[in-house]
DNA sequence: ATTAATAGTTCAATAGTTGAACTAAATGGA
DNA sequence: TCCATTTAGTTCAACTATTGAACTATTAAT
């Protein structure tokens, strides 16, 4: 691989990746609650998936420090839309799942999103999707594994 | 397009999105300097590609709020990062440009958050780079658009 | 000349973030 | 067993980023 190359792909992708966050964001907003943030969405979909979780996972997980998974818990907890429950086994965890209205917000959050996303979705050709979305999920591991490793 | 495929589609992009977002931004974090967030060096690199901009085009093709734009210039023009000049054409403008000092900076910074970034680049073959950043600012240029139809 | 629109700022309120200091509980030698 | 260490999570102060409404200043339109 030329350094030329790298240099001009590196370039590339942090100036589109910046766009795309944030105009994914705009786009997203749209399909949100007043109620409910961006973040909070994403954070919602992954415990849902998960079942349950805690917030070392999360803190983890995400790269973000634990104090800010407590400050972001904590404003999902206020709404109802998350709780915390003990560990019997072990006292000093905490465990977070959804509550059914938690669920319900998501669930209709989803639709709204969806609605939105299938839009910008259906312009690209299906194998370039599927192309797109294994890289980017490929993407997801490898920067969790350089992460481990240092 | 079957349904069932797109909402899978639409499921997996939302669920690595938010990952790779925050895993990228907590790896770019390591090549910035304590003085330097990740939207301000974002920020500074579009305006040092452009030369020269206004807060309405920042705001519209970030799709925040202009205020928003003003208080982020605001912290990086007390940094002495960036400049405003009044448009003498047309006063009620305001040309944000970058200084030496936050020209230097950036600089830096990219040397810093490339070496990080081409540690993650390197485990992927040339040819699903190539195609990935393709895709990827089609994806930025098609989200501009459903935006600007809406 | 008066009204509209445009560019940008100010302000209050809120979400998200860090890092340090802290509580409580579990673990691991000596 | 006891004390030190580790682990899970919270609290707090300080900061960045964001929105939306109200505002100033300037230009454009009729």
């Amino acid at each position: 691989m030329k350094k030329r190359n790298v240099d001009d792909w590196i370039d590339r992708y942090l100036s589109v990746s910046f766009l795309v966050i944030k105009r994914g964001a705009a786009l997203v907003k749209v399909g949100l609650d007043e109620e409910m943030t961006h973040d909070q969405y994403y954070l919602l979909r992954y415990i849902r998936r998960r079942g349950t979780c805690t917030s070392t996972e999360l803190s983890t997980v995400f790269g973000v420090n634990k104090s800010a998974v407590t400050a972001m818990t904590n404003r999902l907890v206020d709404k109802g839309w998350l709780r915390r429950d003990r560990d019997q086994n072990d006292r000093r965890v905490v465990a977070l799942s959804l509550t059914p209205q938690g669920e319900e917000w998501v669930a209709e959050t989803d639709r709204n999103v969806y609605r939105l996303v299938e839009e910008v979705i259906a312009r690209f050709p299906e194998e370039e999707i599927e192309a797109f979305i294994r890289t980017y999920e490929k993407l997801a591991r490898v920067l969790q594994e350089v992460e481990e490793a240092k």
